[in-house]
RNA sequence: GGGCGCGUGGCCUAGCCCGGAUAUGGCACCAGCCUCCUAAGCUGUGAAUCGGGGGUUCAAAUCCCUUCGCGCCCGCCA
């Protein structure tokens, strides 16, 4: 990060010299494997300008005075493209600060607070492993905003009052729980025959009806009765997130809104915009001009509120207590957000900044929770750990049984995050057990495996009772290009952290992790540390190990992937 | 029918917002590497009409138009 700002100002100054004026964004700053950071800025100029755009780049880069103590040590030209290049100080410093900051190393500077809701399933069965790609880039979204200096707070919104609850309450009256199984499996259970029963007959559905308005009228026994099955789906959901890695500070229900007068308080407001009209004696609101066709209902012609109506209020007060709101939804909420962020804008209320990710499907469609077509999440879990665990058997046989358990867990959910974690969430995926179960690949256990490499070598080096750690680490004695690879590579990690928080994708973060275990490898291969045949290279190789088991832990940290010292 | 997203070697995928140096990496395939810090590793080979067609530009995977395929949405569900 520093490098570029250097990079900037070396530029900015160097084309003002040579008469041109040029903004920030014109300096088209790319990587490259030409060089440490790549400017087009001379492109740029030469349509601005009239001239030859190499002419321009050797122009500029003979007006460049590189200042003293600069990460930078050279710049030159090649064709209109102006290459930088970083020197020994950069690396230098890289090094050092990794050993200084440990753990802190790629933390931004104290930011503002953003409150960050992800997953929010409705609690009427178990998380599928669609749900879980909701869980897992929100996961890793919040810790990157973390690293980058927000405060965060996230937030799962439970709805306790919807049609699909009343369902899980009206089943709860008619089927037996399975006691035997996991709670929020046992309400999938009942509820998929809930839904089966509901459409063979049609009386049944005006029971639901008489739930719901029961419980918008404040009816404690209903309440009750929905809070029994809504509890007991939330704490199945909490116990398999848990396995995940995923926690949440606050689970918000939605409930709360209608009691408080917040949604009656919003509804008021809405009309008062004059938006709205009765449409067959439900309110509804026209967002024509924010380019929606469809109106938005807001209320029911039977009076009661819907799930938007709350989820209105739900925005507003998390914007009361926030700089920024962020939520994470399905491909299937692009419409229902659109109008809920128009509706808020409408009556002066910040909008949210929403991540919206696409759907994971099954090869035989699209999963269900109703139908009951899904893999579920606790399923998907046990059987990659039952696989991860094979492979531990086969490659430590002489290890403790706890060994054994502990590195398949961690394995076996690192995998599962990882390959989530590392596809753009625009892009739909087909969810194939196949490709889930299979370990051989650069996946989160070759991250894993790479800082167990790393610890293995410190380890060993400490074991070692002819060798003194009082050596004092000179970096400068790093220069094998495997070697320098690895420190600027390690040197990206806080433009990785700023990037992905700035973007909302953390899959940059993913790439970033395996190109980093790709640098430490290599230097693993080629060049030995234990054995290096001067005592100082020796020290300032283990400095090096140890800068790139910090800076791979704070990755996986980052990416919620536990590492294990030995695997 | 309308809206949004996606389409990159046999398979998966980066890059697309902000057009520029030989299009990223993996899986699978093939060929090497363990008397040496964990081979869940390293090195190398082959494999691509960037869905198709137009356009803008000195320059297009990237921008615009069009067309095809896939997914999602278009409920007084969430």
């Amino acid at each position: 990060m520093e490098l570029k700002a250097q990079a900037v100002s070396i530029l900015k100054d160097a084309i003002q010299k040579i008469g041109f004026g040029v903004k920030d964004s014109e300096l088209y700053f790319e990587t490259s494997s030409h060089a440490d950071l790549a400017s087009r800025a001379a492109f740029r100029l030469a349509s601005l300008h009239r001239q030859n755009p190499t002419y321009i780049a050797s122009r500029i880069v003979s007006a460049v005075k590189i200042p003293d103590g600069s990460y930078i040590e050279e710049v030159d030209s090649s064709g209109p493209y102006i290459n930088f290049h970083a020197g020994r100080h950069y690396l230098n410093r890289t090094i050092a600060t990794i050993l200084e900051e440990k753990k802190k190393f790629g933390c931004g500077a104290q930011k503002n607070t953003i409150i960050l809701e992800h997953t929010s399933a409705n609690p009427n069965g178990s998380l599928h492993v669609g749900h879980i790609r909701n869980s897992i880039i929100g996961d890793t979204l919040a810790r990157i905003l973390k690293r980058a200096g927000y405060n965060v707070e996230v937030q799962y919104y439970v709805n306790d009052m919807g049609r699909q609850i009343a369902v899980v309450s009206w089943a709860c009256e008619h089927f037996e729980l399975d006691r035997s199984k996991k709670p929020d499996a046992a309400i999938a259970d009942i509820y998929i025959k809930a839904n089966t029963e509901l459409n063979k007959n049609s009386e049944y559905v005006t029971e639901i009806d008489v739930l719901m308005k029961n419980v918008e009228a404040g009816d404690i026994k209903t309440i009750e009765r929905f809070d029994k099955a809504v509890a007991l789906a939330i704490a199945g959901i909490k116990a398999t997130l848990l396995r995940l890695n995923v926690a949440h500070d606050k689970f918000v229900n939605e409930s709360r809104f209608l009691k408080s007068g917040a949604v009656k308080d919003i509804i008021e407001r809405i009309k008062a915009t004059g938006r709205t009209k009765i449409d067959n004696g439900a309110v509804v609101v026209n967002l024509s001009d924010y380019g929606f066709e469809k109106t938005l209902v807001i209320q029911r012609s039977n009076g009661t509120s819907l799930y938007t109506t709350r989820d209105l209020a739900y925005h507003e007060w998390k914007i009361e207590q926030a700089d920024r709101v962020i939520d994470v939804l399905g491909a299937d909420h692009k419409l229902i957000s659109g109008q809920l962020r128009a509706t808020l804008n409408a009556i002066g209320i910040k909008e949210p900044e929403i991540v919206i990710f696409e759907f994971v499907s099954l090869p035989e469609g699209s999963m269900s929770t109703r139908s009951g077509q899904f893999i579920s999440a606790d399923d998907l879990f046990d059987r990659v750990i039952e696989a991860a665990l094979k492979q531990v058997n086969t490659r430590r046989p002489e290890t403790s049984d706890d060994f054994k358990k502990e590195v398949s867990e961690m394995v076996g959910i690192g995998a599962v995050r990882y390959d989530i974690v590392k596809v753009s969430p625009e892009k739909s995926t087909v969810f194939n057990w196949k490709a889930a179960l299979d370990f051989e690949k650069q996946g989160a256990p070759y991250i894993q495996y790479s800082y167990a490499r790393a610890c293995s070598i410190l380890k060993k080096a400490k074991e070692d009772a002819t060798w003194e750690f009082s050596f004092e680490t000179n970096p400068s004695l790093l220069v094998e290009d495997s070697e320098i690879n690895l420190i600027k590579k390690m040197a990206m990690f806080d433009h990785i952290i700023y990037l992905g928080a700035l973007e909302l994708k953390p899959h940059v973060l993913a790439i970033y992790a395996r190109e980093l275990a790709d640098a430490f490898n290599q230097f693993y291969h080629f060049i030995p540390v234990i054995s290096a045949e001067d005592e100082k290279v020796k020290a300032a190789r283990l400095a090096l190990v140890d800068c790139a088991r910090i800076v791979l832990a704070n990755s996986l940290d980052t990416l919620g992937i536990a590492a294990p010292e030995s695997m």
